[in-house]
RNA sequence: UGCGGGAUUGUGUAAAGGUAGCACGAAUGGCUCUGAACCAUUUAGUCGGGGUUCGAAUCCCUGUCCCGCAACCA
């Protein structure tokens, strides 16, 4: 007997997952995560890494973490992350329990790298200004220009560190800076900031913190933490691996042979047509009142296309169906509506609606008889059963579906054509009564 | 400019040297119970130029075009 096995095309990340795990890495576990900077609702980009993420952690049974990349107090508020759990919940179908973490968490842990990295004499306090570091940049020809801090000692850096930390510094005067490379072509690499000092009130750890860690120092130490097998992320991220992966080497506890290494792999954003995605945008529809709020049902939010009847799995069923690539590219929104419509039509219970109504008169039903007839719920499914419907002489009927003069493929009421009333009779339209300005006040047939 | 990515029907996405497939869209026809859905048929593609090979979307060379980055944002 020849077994038929379906053929399963899988994207570029499930070739990476699977040959990780054919490969023995991390164990054959897989370990991901949606790391959500608290500053705004999520929107149907997000979405697409939410059911990335969570779906590959369901499709080879690792975990799928709610990470939320707090590390800048100036930009986000507690709102937010209740509006982001709430909507990944909903979408991934994941209750989440357990498995909701925050940077803000790790503070303290990421500081005592920071320090570790100042005792290698890895890592420096800077006193440029963010316009004199703007000015030294230098060019891709010619390397940046350091401050004097590049040259102390560790035990003087050390002490710098900590007086930032305490306080003795306003915003802007200090900076923790890796030493890496002042003439690197990629220019994330020439001596990035990894701390800066912020007087901001954070949503969560309060005034505890005056310094907070940059993302690119945060993030592959969070995913190390929380041990990330693979750290996906957006493609404008691509050129910040190299230091994703530096700041790794740094640290003992990830640098010895056999340690813990997450990584990261980067995905085309999602883009679709006649959408507005841009965080800034939308939040000025919100604050202009040009809609009602962020779950308005015109908003492309997660909370607004729940509102306008998106279910979950119509979503989750969109972004498998567009597929994940390194390519730049543009969704036509049909494709979005076709999803719904799909699963809204296996599901949906139908019911009859009239929007613009006119009256629609069947000359040879009695006057006063009316009667129940048996209508179906859903058509796809027998056992949403039937419901039952009123019928009488008077119906209403949408204006749009009359024409007096209608052209050749119209197949509603025009004097002289057939149709079905849905779960009722056959009638013919015999003509219409109109007012004096001369629009359609009644429809006739028998 | 430097660096990093990318280019397959209209839009997406598969094909790891061996028949270019799938979905959505579009078109035509069918259907007197949603102009939906459904059914049938059709449409249309490997960026250009060289090379390797029996055979190239895939490997090599070369050109072109597109995107991203050069924040004390993430």
């Amino acid at each position: 007997m020849s077994e038929t096995t379906e053929p399963r095309t899988l994207n570029f990340l499930e070739q990476i997952i699977e040959a990780d795990i054919a490969a023995g890495k991390h164990g054959g576990r897989v370990g991901t995560r949606f790391p959500p900077e608290p500053n705004g609702y999520l929107h149907i980009g997000h979405a697409k890494s939410i059911c990335l993420n969570s779906g590959l952690a369901k499709e080879y049974k690792g975990t799928f973490f709610l990470r939320f990349d707090d590390t800048n107090p100036a930009k986000e508020e507690t709102e937010y992350v209740e509006s982001i759990i709430d909507d990944v919940k909903w979408l991934s179908g994941d209750d989440l329990k357990d498995r909701i973490f925050f940077a803000s968490d790790y503070f303290q842990q990421m500081y005592d790298w920071a320090e570790e990295l100042i005792r290698k004499g890895k890592a420096y306090v800077c006193d440029q200004t963010p316009e004199q570091m703007k000015e030294n940049r230098g060019t891709p020809s010619e390397p940046m220009t350091p401050s004097a801090g590049r040259e102390f000692s560790p035990e003087k850096n050390l002490e710098l560190f900590r007086q930032m930390r305490d306080g003795k510094f306003a915003e802007g005067e200090r900076t923790l800076r890796a030493k890496i490379d002042l003439a690197s072509p990629n220019f994330n690499m020439r001596d990035p900031v990894m701390y800066r000092i912020v007087k901001a009130e954070h949503h969560r750890t309060g005034a505890k913190w005056i310094i907070y860690p940059m993302y690119d120092w945060a993030h592959g130490l969070e995913d190390a933490i929380e041990r990330i097998t693979h750290s996906i992320c957006t493609l404008e991220f691509e050129h910040h691996r190299p230091l994703y992966d530096w700041f790794l080497d740094q640290i003992d506890e990830f640098s010895k042979p056999g340690a813990y290494r997450p990584r990261q792999f980067e995905f085309a954003r999602l883009n679709l047509s006649y959408t507005v995605m841009s965080k800034r945008k939308l939040l000025e529809l919100v604050k202009g009142k040009f809609v009602s709020g962020w779950s308005d049902p015109r908003m492309p939010t997660i909370c607004g296309l729940r509102r306008r009847g998106y279910t979950p799995e119509s979503i989750r069923a969109f972004c498998k169906e567009i597929g994940v690539a390194r390519m730049n590219s543009m969704i036509d929104v049909v494709k979005l509506e076709n999803a719904i419509r799909e699963d809204l039509n296996k599901r949906a219970l139908r019911r009859m609606g009239v929007l613009k109504p006119v009256k629609l008169v069947i000359e040879n039903y009695p006057d006063e008889k009316s009667e129940m007839l048996d209508a179906v719920n859903n058509p796809e499914n027998e056992a949403d059963g039937t419901r039952q419907i009123p019928f009488s002489k008077v119906l209403f009927i949408e204006q749009d579906d009359f024409m007096e003069i209608a052209p050749k493929k119209y197949f509603r009421l025009t004097p002289g054509q057939e149709v079905r009333l849905r779960y009722a009779y056959y009638v013919k339209c015999t003509g219409c009564v109109k007012d004096d300005a001369g629009n359609v006040v009644e429809v006739r047939c028998n």
